[in-house]
This record gives structure tokens, sequence and C-alpha cells, in this order.
RNA sequence: GCCGAAGUGGCGGAAUGGCAGACGCGGCAGUCUCAAAAACUGCUGGGGGGCAACUCCCGUGCCGGUUCGAGUCCGGCCUUCGGCACCA
């Protein structure tokens, strides 16, 4: 009578067994090689779902595997826990925030441990707790002091349906990134934080192992490019200013400007506008307000603009340009004027047919003959129509029209960037209070350090009213000015979520830490995170901002390091049973608690490691785990088998099995180092699959079959560590497995004795040799031409041979 | 529109320029069973020929190229997915 795996009655138990012995709590000292392991932490959103464990789980599996090779591993788990979902919820449902968080805490950390990950829980952090937050406030503050806070009115992305604002990055197709609602445009007062200054830092990535895909998005999304700032001198009376500033990356062009175009926003609009104008105008620029972010970023639409009635002049020429004002400049980028240059710019082009404005050629493309152009012409070409610079070609005519600009005191080269400074005020409840004071006799007042945390008060009006809530909770606004005492006021909006997730690794590190943020010797130890997995969806959000915040607080002398996560991977996306995204109308939502429950956890985590490549993601399959169970099923009979007596004498099968082992452990540990959990799963089934050969003809001796049980365990204990532990005990093993050393294999052992040759003529396989791997070419090539199956193809012809060593000869003839 | 990734059996997928389809799912056949389920064993890309051991041809989105040899490298397309999208 053989016992059934029941991996519902062994899970829990080993579960509490390693809970109750620490086994996973990491010291911060020691002479291991120290290994940071970091999976992002999940919002708490209420239960865990399997996209969840696609991406915990596997990371789990190789950090298990860095603690067998001989490292100290932290694991952290934590908590990503304010945020509008908590809030939405208070107003929809009437329960507080911090309830419908914790409850959610308590409920996905009871999922997560089901998941029997090697999590250090003793380090757990939750962001939205004031031990956490207050910290948070604590970075605002240094920022602030570093003049990288700051408060300002400016347009801001404001969603109707969240009523707050948003940074860009938030902000997708002209929609809200959390709940889908068409973003408009408010101006507010608004406090952001100074990313622009570090984007050329942020550009250098040459020391991250990071996806080429991950790093080539945040290049986009900072956009750096280089050109010159051009003063075309006004010829309009009375203005205070004299000159219009554009800034351009093709100078070169500068002969083909026929007008300029403003921004609707720009300053000197109101200035320059002649009276009988005016009404036009205004009611160009009320238009362009009204519109919302969709309607804007349209590139269908057609343009659009109105002649303000002012000139200036071209540089170069002295030419009078007209200026225009045309709501596809934008405001927030370069100077808030272009310079248009119709023959040379799908836009101005546009703009030019619709104006009937002059579309003069200055650079000729290819082959061009002094004909009218269809079309822009945005390559480069040679200079035509532009004095002195005709001729050249029109890469060079950009610099030589710098200099000349510059020499002149007209123009200097610039750098323009895509990337806004980050916008982290938010009129919401659920977030970190931004620690600052209004007084009216002194101003913008930054909370002492030490009246750290701001409390965020217990009630507050959840209503969606487009003001923050905190607003109407007098206890709170009101406040003594921390410099003179006099009555003053609170700032009254909370942080954006992306802030908290700025730290919470370093505060992993030494999480009941009091005197800062976190330790800075335990900081020494553990950064920069080693590995650090995710999803690639927080490519321009959390990796930017998590960037940003490490090189600033290096240059505030806080860490000694400049990046925070020195590996990235970013796995993939779980897919419903039918190939399409989990989405609850679709119903294709899998819930892993159901089939922990009647699979067990290692199931799962084997299955969701075994459906393809981790970083392509996979489709989920009710039949296809069922390999899975089978497999494991399989293990743990094998595993038990009982014993056989041991055949006399040598037997090949031992040396076969033995060579089989070692091949197995080289291809789980190179799998593993790449991520390739599914074809690591496939070399261990493989390997069972040959175990239950060995077992059915009884072909090697019993010692060498537990010598290869106890490998192949050790070669599960990442993947499956509950079934791992339980057979080890059960084979008589000391505890724990997941204290053992990774199996080393030996090339030697290894290597085959015997391989398959492969002949073909030209290319086509004719036949198959099995020849010891020692094999000679010139044994190879005697051999292969010997073959019947490979003669009648000769045609009798002496063939070029091309030899591949243990691979195959291919015979040529013509 | 621009940038990036990917297209391989009925399905998920494997393959340092060298036997295409490992491993698993599903399917078919068999063993066990009164029967079914489970488990186990065998077969399973397509087409042709042979009683048969077997054997021949075709086949990795499409068209070309490089090479003794291409799923893999190069050029051009098509499709799907992801990112950015008036950034001057």
């Amino acid at each position: 009578m053989t016992i059934a795996y029941n991996p519902q009655e062994l899970e829990p138990r080993w579960q509490a067994r390693w809970e109750a012995d620490g086994l996973y709590r990491v010291r911060d000292d020691g002479d291991k090689p120290p290994w940071y392991a970091l999976t992002m932490f999940p919002y708490t959103s209420g239960d865990l779902h399997i996209g969840h464990w696609f991406a915990l789980a596997p990371a789990d599996t190789h950090a298990r595997y860095m603690r067998m090779k001989g490292h100290s591993v932290l694991h952290p788990m934590g908590f990503d826990a304010f945020g509008l979902p908590a809030e939405n919820a208070a107003i929809k449902q009437g329960i507080h925030p911090h309830t419908w968080t914790m409850d959610n805490v308590a409920r996905m950390r009871r999922q997560l441990r089901s998941l029997g990950a090697s999590y250090d829980w003793s380090r757990e952090v939750i962001t939205c707790l004031p031990e956490y937050y207050k910290w948070t406030q604590w970075f605002f503050l240094q920022f602030y002091k570093h003049g990288l806070a700051y408060r300002a009115q400016a347009p801001a992305n404001w969603c109707p349906q969240c009523q707050t604002v948003l940074a860009n990055e938030q902000v997708v197709e002209g929609r809200c990134e959390r709940c889908g609602a068409a973003v408009a445009r408010r101006d507010l007062e608004q406090w952001f934080f100074r990313i622009t200054k570090y984007a050329d830092a942020l550009l250098e990535m040459d020391s991250l192992q990071w996806p080429e895909r991950i790093k080539l998005m945040q290049r986009n999304w900072i956009g750096r490019s280089a050109g010159v700032e051009i003063a075309f001198p006004l010829s309009a009376p009375g203005a205070a200013e004299k000159e219009v500033r554009v800034f351009t990356t093709r100078a070169d062009t500068t002969y083909g400007v026929t007008f300029l175009v403003l921004a609707p926003e720009h300053p000197l609009v109101a200035q320059l506008t002649v009276p009988e104008r005016r009404r036009e105008v205004e009611d160009y620029i009320a238009a362009s307000r009204q519109q919302s972010e969709i309607q804007r970023l349209s590139t269908e639409k057609e343009k659009s603009g109105v002649f303000i009635g002012a000139y200036c002049a071209n540089p170069f020429t002295g030419q009078r340009v007209p200026l225009f004002i045309a709501d596809y400049v934008l405001m927030s980028y370069g100077t808030g004027a272009v310079m248009a240059v119709p023959a040379h710019d799908t836009r101005d082009f546009a703009f030019a047919q619709k104006y009937s404005l002059p579309i003069p050629v200055v650079i000729a493309p290819p082959g061009w003959s002094g004909q009218e152009l269809k079309e822009a012409y945005t390559e480069e070409g040679t200079m035509v129509n532009s004095g002195p610079f005709n001729g050249l070609p029109s890469g060079e005519a950009t610099e030589r029209m710098a200099d000349w600009l510059e020499e002149r005191g007209l123009g200097q080269r610039t750098v323009s960037y895509r990337i806004r400074d980050w916008l982290v005020s938010r009129q919401r409840y659920w977030g970190a209070p931004i620690p600052i004071v209004y007084c009216p006799q002194c101003g913008t007042v930054p909370v002492p350090e030490s009246e750290l945390p701001v409390l965020l008060p217990q009630d507050a009006p959840f209503r969606p009213t487009g003001e923050s809530p905190l607003k109407y909770v007098p206890a709170f606004v009101h406040t003594p000015c921390p410099r003179c005492g006099a009555a003053a006021q609170r700032e009254t909006d909370t942080m954006d979520t992306f802030m908290c997730s700025n730290w919470y690794y370093l505060r992993y590190l030494s999480s009941q830490y009091d005197k800062g943020p976190f330790d800075p010797q335990a900081a020494r130890r553990w950064m920069p995170v080693a590995q650090y997995t995710g999803g690639a969806e927080h490519a321009v959000m959390h990796l930017l901002y998590a960037r940003f915040f490490t090189k600033a607080i290096h240059d505030m002398g806080l860490v000694d390091f400049s990046e925070p996560f020195l590996r990235l991977f970013n796995q993939g996306i779980i897919l419903g049973e039918d190939h399409e995204k989990m989405s609850k109308s679709r119903g294709n939502v899998v819930n892993p608690d159901d089939y922990v429950a009647r699979l067990g956890a290692d199931t799962v985590r084997a299955y969701l490691m075994f459906v393809g490549p981790w970083e392509q993601g996979g489709s989920w399959s009710a039949t296809g785990i069922q390999g899975i169970t089978r497999w494991l099923n399989r293990v743990w009979s094998l595993a038990l088998a009982a014993p056989w007596p041991t055949p006399p004498g040598h037997s090949p099968a031992e040396d076969e099995l033995r060579r089989l082992l070692h091949q197995t452990i080289k291809r789980v540990e190179q799998d593993l180092e790449r991520f390739r959990f599914n074809t690591m799963l496939a070399a261990l089934m493989e390997l069972s699959n040959h175990l239950a050969e060995v077992r059915e003809a009884r072909s090697v001796p019993w010692a060498a079959w537990r010598e290869a049980i106890k490998t192949l365990l050790l070669l599960l204990a990442p993947t499956v560590p509950h079934l791992a532990e339980e057979l080890w005990e059960r084979t008589g093993q000391p505890y724990s497995i997941h204290q053992q050393a990774f199996p080393v294999w030996e090339a030697a052992l290894a290597q085959d004795e015997m391989v398959t040759l492969v002949v073909q003529v030209n290319g086509k396989v004719r036949d198959r040799l099995q020849v010891p791997a020692s094999i000679t070419a010139a044994e190879a090539q005697e051999l292969a031409l010997g073959r019947d199956k490979v003669k009648p193809y000769l045609g009798g012809q002496a063939p070029q041979v091309i030899y591949v060593p243990k691979r195959l000869v291919n015979l040529v003839v013509k």
C-alpha cells in the first residue's frame, strides 16, 4: 500500500514549519554573498489573481535557486496600499479606505502564504501606515530642501472620473490610465518634482542589464533633441518684447520660413495681436481651451489657426514673417513657438496649404529640378535658395547656420526634452499628505522633520467634488505656522502613490528602523537590487520615477549608488483559456485559490512556469495543468519506489543514468540563470521519464537509484518547494532541502559517449550513424562514404566533405 | 504615422547556422475493468508508394538573397501584439 501524493495536507504543514523555523528570515551579516531578489509589490486591490502568481512564483523559484547556490538572499514582500480604488470603494460601499485596504492586505497575505514563497515576512512594508508614510513625507521634504520639489500654476491633466490631476505618464492616448475617462485640461496650482533636471542622467543606461525594449521606451519618453533657439526680431510697434524665440532641430531650413506659429497660450499673443484681429484670436484661444485632450491630440484633425496681425523678421534674410497661433503648437515644449517651414515639415505643409501661404523649397530632394512639392520633404538634401549656404549638404548647413546665429547673438544651441516635470499632487484623500503649511506671514513652510508624520485624519468627506477631501477637515487644515506660530493652513493635496513605490525597496532593508527611512549599513550590504522582476507596464512610470528618485537621493548624499535596479526582467502576461486578456466581462478569469485547493500550490507554480518563456507570458489551460499533476504524481511514486536487489556486475545503464543526471543539472542550471523555466521543466520531465524506465527494468544498483532521486529532488526544490521537502524527508534526508547546496555537474560526466552523426548529401539527410564521440574527421568521412544509403546519391563522384564534429557529415556533389 | 517585439503541428511551445516539432496538452489504439473513470503502454506535421521492415516528396507568415547547409543571418513585404503619437 503506497501513500498518495496529497498536496492539500502537506503544503500547509510545511508552510507552518518553515514559518516557525524562520527558514527564510535573512540576516544582515554573514559571509555569503548578498543577493537582493526583488519583485514588484502588489497593489492592495482585493484578491490575488493568477497574474500575481505568474509574476511571483517564477521570481521565488529564482530566489530559491540563488539561495541554494550559496547566496544570502533577501526576498521581501509588501503592499502598495495607498491609491484611488480604496477611496472609490469608500464612496461606493461606505467602507473606510483604511478598513478596505487592511482587509485586502490580510486576505492577500493569506493567499501569498499559500504560494509557498520564500519571503522574509519580518520585513513586510505597507505604504499606507504612518510608520511608512512618515518617511515618504520625509523624502518629500528632502526634495523640497534641495530644490527638486516646487509648486507652480500649470495646465494639468484632469480626470473628471477620478476627480484629480494626473501625471503625464498616467495619461494614455488622452485617457486616464486607471479609469479610461477622457482627460481634460485645467489650470491648477500643483506640486512638481524636477525630474527634467535629471533627463540626461536618466538617459545614461549603459550599466543597466535591462531589456533593451524598456531602455528604449525610457529614451523615447525622455525624448532628448538637440537644436537651436532662434530669435526672430519683432517688427510690431509698441510690444515690450523685441523678439520671438523659437526652438528648431532644423536650423538648415530657416530660409524656407514663411510664417511663425505660437501656442495659443503663448504670453506674447496678448501683446502682439492687433486690435482688428483681437476678437477672432480670442475666440480661437477660447475654443482651443475647450477641447478635450483627445481632440487636441488627434493627428487626423485638420490644422487650424489664426493670423494675429503681427510680423517678425527672418534673422537670415530680414524678410517679413507673419505670426499665427495654432493649437498644434504646445506651450509646454521648447519655447512654445515654432518657425514654420511648409516645404520641409508635414504639419506646416498642411497649414500652409489651408491658408494659401507660400511653400518655398530650401532643401533639394535628390533629382529635384525646381518643381513644386506635392508633400513636405523632411529628409536631408542639398541646400538651395539659402544664400551663402547653397550647395551644402543640409546636415552640414545645420551646423554652419547655428554657428552663424551664435556668432551674431541671434540664437544658441539648446536641448529640448519631451519629458515634463513630474506632477505629484493629487486631490484625493487616500495618500500621504504633502507636509507643507501655508502661512500668511512666512509663505510656504515645510513641516519640520520632528513633526512628521503629518497624519491623515481618520475621517474626511469622500465626496468626489474635485477638491481634496482634506480641505473639508478643519482640524487638519488649521495649524499654527511651524515658523512663526501664526494661524496657518496645511496643504490638503496628497502625494501620487508612485512616490510611495519610489523607495519601498529601501524600507525592506530595515522595516523597523526609526532613525531614518532605512539603515544605511543595511543599504551598503544589499543595495542596489541585484534582480528586479515585474511587468513592463511600469516602463515609463515606476521604473523611471524610481531611477530619478535614486539619482536625487544619491546627490543628496543619502546613498552611495545612483541606480536602484541593476538587472531587470519583465515577465509577460498570463492570458485566459481563450488566449484573450483575462477580464471579468470576458468571463475568462482564473482564480488561483480554486486550483491551489484542488491541485496544490506546487502544481500551480510549476504549470505557470511551464506554459512558455516567462517574458512572453502564456495562456492558461485547465487541461494543460493536468499534465503537471500527472508528472508530480509520477515523481512522487518514483521517489518512494520500493528497493530492489542490486543486479550483479557493472551496468551500462548506471553510466547512462549518471550522464543524464549531469546533463540535466547543467540544463536546469543554465535555464534558471536565463529565466527559462519552461525548458527547465522539460528537462526535469525527461529525467523522470528516464527514471521510470530504469525503475521498470531495475537496471541500475539501488544505491545509484537513490542518488539519482536525491539529485532530482534538489533540482525540483526551487520550483515545487513543498513536494521536494516532503519527499526529501520521506527518503530519509535531513531537514531542510531548502538549506542544501544546488547539485554540481561535471563536464566529464555530462559528456556523451556515443553520438548520432547525420550523413547528408547536398544538405539532405540520407543516413544516420551511431559513432563514438571521439571519432575523427577522417574516420567519420570514411564511414559516411561507405554507407549503402548514401552511395546512390553520389553518382560515383568524389564529394566535397563538410564535417561538423559530433553532428554531421555533409557530402557535396555537383 | 514613428519605434519595438513576435509569426513553427489540432493547441502551448522546443531547436550555439547543422536530424524541424524536445517537453506537455489534445486525439487515436491498446492493457486493466462487467463497464466507465483513473493509471499505464504505443502511435500521432501533410501528401504519395509498399503486404511489410520501409521508402520518396513537401513543410517553420509571403517573396527574394547569402551559405555545403537557413525556423535561425541579410533585403523587401504581410499579419498580430506592445509603446509613442502634432515634441517643432
